[in-house]
DNA sequence: CCGTATCCATTCCGATACTG
DNA sequence: CAGTATCGGAATGGATACGG
């Protein structure tokens, strides 16, 4: 999105998403979405990207329909950013990237914030793939129909 | 990873998950990984990034353990990527980059290529962040504990 | 507080050329 | 085929300054 063109038309659903997502500053723009953070200022701390690439990422996003600016909730004149059905649409995508952090980036000694179901308490089960009748798929059970 | 040092140490499972794979090319390589490509050239034709980029992000991606360099299954003098067991376990990534790509990058007539269970050749269902009971969760039914 | 505009150093990208 | 080296143009990122 901010950079790339991508090579034209591609076919592939991933490459199209990344067109739209695939960067450092939008996916923690997302991550920080879902963490309830609207505004501006408060996704400039908690992202901690320059005034400046904030700007052009939330414009992005925006344009992308991944999030789309609404009247401040507070009565200021200003907007905040929120995410569209499209961009809630993300949910796993954050928590896929969420789990495999959280399984490889910390050492035994660090404790990563964990993801609770808030109702239970409990944390939440890795991701699965799961097949239409409920087996879990590795990446050697799926094909691709047809091949791009 | 091949352009960040994030902010240091940065808590967040997300932040370190996309310094070792927050990158389009990055991805597009493992995309291909998990499409059975292993091969320098083949990397080449099917994410068309030019060779010294994927120089560069190969040797990224072994860095960070995500892939590793095993000799080549045809006898030949050279070398072919594999996906390590760390790699291996983006599969949930891919693929919710791929399903929300396909949901939200497709137009009416255009025909995406459909990921598919290879046993029973059905269409793979959207992937669902669940609770430890099975309960289905949105992001309002996530916490975060501690906060970070 | 919310952005936009500008400047500059750094980096990235893509093409080409070159080696085994 | 599998890389490495290099080069120029372009884009990025960060700081700062400025206006609503």
């Amino acid at each position: 999105m901010v950079k790339r063109i991508c090579h034209g038309a591609t076919n592939c659903p991933v490459a199209r998403s990344l067109d739209a997502i695939g960067d450092w500053w939008s996916l923690l723009i997302i991550r920080d979405a879902f963490r309830g953070r609207r505004r501006f200022g408060a996704f400039q701390k908690s992202t901690g990207a320059a005034k400046n690439i904030l700007t052009t990422r939330l414009r992005g996003l925006v344009d992308y329909g991944v999030m789309e600016m609404v009247p401040a909730s507070d009565g200021s004149a200003y907007q905040e950013y929120v995410l569209t059905e499209k961009g809630l649409d993300l949910f796993p995508v954050v928590i896929a990237l969420w789990q495999w952090g959280e399984k490889h980036f910390f050492e035994p000694g660090e404790t990563p914030p964990v993801l609770r179901d808030r109702r239970r308490k409990k944390p939440i089960p890795e991701l699965a793939v799961l097949a239409a009748d409920g087996r879990r798929l590795r990446h050697t059970g799926t094909t691709l129909m047809p091949q791009f």
